[in-house]
DNA sequence: CTGTTAGCGCCTTCAC
DNA sequence: GTGAAGGCGCTAACAG
């Protein structure tokens, strides 16, 4: 634009260097032959001038950055936090870059447009590849390595993590029933993500292995929010038969549940148990400790650069759709009741 | 590396639409001489194609790329999380990209390398101005925009938010000091943030306004994680003479303090009064409600952005230091004591 | 209106 | 061991 002085290049090192911009770019990649000497005067100007290369002119020429994208839908969802901090994790050990990509409101009308856009954007751009959480979409036209986290009801066509979402909710709902509830009500999540579906058939299965008929009043369907959580409970709650337990898909949910119910002037367990997934840090708090099961967000997070590096080195991959365990976990949101003959 | 097919290419839509790279260049960029027919003629190769226009060869030629860079240190400190919302808000309204590095263990050796190497890494190659979230560093070596959210103590060369700790903290003390309290424990953060330093002055001249001697012992300098609020709090309590409250450079703090004090099998605010600052999610659960100072995390990030958007365009600044204002937030973990004489 | 010509900052042959 | 030349994908003059 106008910045005079701009910044400075590897032309500027190689002239106060008195090298030629290929010796400079040598020691920049540790290359073997450049005399030793030649390389230490060239470090020290490299650190005097204070510079660093540019990444964009670096990935450009060389079809490889060391950094890995990540691209998530918000950054006010517990779930994808959890996840971005395991794939932190993975990346500092493995020696990769990260860099982030959030796509504003998660429920803008332009989400898929954005992610398909970030996902092209960064991958085999500026990144080696790239993950994404919990997509709206169920494809993405890129030649570059990506693995999914949480996918799309639809895809299949790119390597994924996802939880034993089936066997979590199954042993949520055995939870339940165990504790004597048959009327159970259901608050869902995006009907686009598997996760979400699949929460809501065990949901279902459960019922019907217990030979408890199915209610469709019974099931509402939010984003797995907060906010949609709460609506969804006070439907529920304004059912003529008020149910003795609530199954949310998500703990977010679970706790806009609570807060209904609350407002409602009932509480937690006494009048309603309820019954979360993901067992995010709030979990712990809310109304004394919310039952829930946790999915252990981070190792998805985790897996997922895993699973994306053996990518990128042209490794094969174990699986194509990697499962990660859900565990129970009780606390003091659910109570047995006496059962009625 | 291998990739034979590689990446589709501005030539290749060229190519294919039987136009030259640079008539596809000015559809790209919505330049203004284009026959309409051409226009449409290239857009339907570009979809057909699928193309992307690669950020990295974009950003190097034309020195503006629309995505705005944030380092922060950390996922794990809600501070930071706030932040990037904020910024994110404002990034969304006025139309610019985010692209976030975050640093990893924020504890870790190379902190400082690696912040710098970031800033170099985004700035005036990727993102056209970046913000930094609690720098260990001093100063920055760019020629690019950029913004300090809660600067390092000794950094005045960049334009900065500050919230008005001296004053958030005074008003704290005030509070405390209101109760009756005079034996008033402090537990401090990061010592090399102007935030820390400030609200530690601040306790200190409240103490002396009141003419209370200062105990040095009282005084535990942590690092803004519960952790070491933990630790902290320890201390104070195995004084011989303990105070009757303690006053939390950050909520994490206050909350690893009264973990500790439970430990201890004390209770708050019974037998020890907290207050905290931040404001966090969590400080509303904490213990019925944890006692603290608002400074509007997220208003310090959106502020930073439009600092930022303002220099980019080359606009004036308002202010170098933006101070945001602070508030009393009264919850339930400090209480009135009976002063005696 | 559109094609041609130069590079942006860097890496990679290929000579020397 | 080191320099020169060429080109990555793209945009910005300059011609026509």
């Amino acid at each position: 634009m106008k910045n005079a002085k701009a910044s400075i290049t590897i032309r500027d090192v190689a002239k106060t260097a008195g090298v030629s911009v290929s010796t400079v770019s040598r020691v920049l990649n540790d290359k073997d032959d450049v005399s030793v000497e030649t390389y230490e005067r060239v470090q020290k100007v490299i650190t005097e001038l204070g510079y660093t290369s540019s990444l964009a002119a670096k990935s450009m020429r060389s079809r490889k950055t060391n950094v890995i994208g990540l691209v998530v839908p918000d950054l006010k969802q517990t779930f994808c936090l959890k996840v971005i901090k395991g794939v932190h994790r993975a990346i500092e050990q493995l020696d990769y870059d990260l860099l982030v990509y959030t796509g504003g409101n998660s429920l803008a009308q332009d989400r898929p447009l954005r992610e398909q856009k970030y996902v092209s954007l960064l991958n085999g751009s500026i990144a080696d590849g790239t993950i994404v959480v919990t997509p709206t979409v169920e494809t993405f036209s890129t030649d570059y390595p990506l693995v999914i986290v949480d996918p799309h009801l639809d895809s299949t066509e790119f390597p994924a993590v996802i939880a034993t979402n089936r066997i979590g909710a199954m042993s949520a709902m055995e939870y339940l029933l165990g504790l004597g509830h048959r009327r159970i009500g259901f608050i869902g999540g995006r009907p686009d993500l598997q996760s979400a579906i699949r929460r809501l058939q065990a949901y279902k299965d459960s019922l019907a292995q217990a030979n408890i008929p199915l209610d469709p009043d019974l099931i509402q369907i939010g984003d797995f929010t907060q906010k949609t959580g709460y609506r969804c409970a006070e439907k529920i709650l304004a059912l003529p038969t008020r149910p003795t337990a609530i199954f949310a898909a998500n703990d977010e949910s679970a706790i806009g549940a609570i807060e209904a119910i609350n407002h409602a002037g009932l509480k937690v367990p006494e009048d309603i148990s309820i019954i979360g997934f993901d067992n995010i840090e709030e979990a712990s708090f809310v109304n004394g400790g919310l039952t829930t099961i946790d999915q252990f967000m981070g190792d998805m997070g985790y897996v997922a650069v895993e699973m994306l590096v053996n990518l990128i080195q042209n490794k094969p991959l174990e699986t194509h759709l990697k499962r990660m365990p859900t565990k129970l976990i009780v606390r003091n949101t659910c109570r047995a009741i006496k059962v009625e003959v």
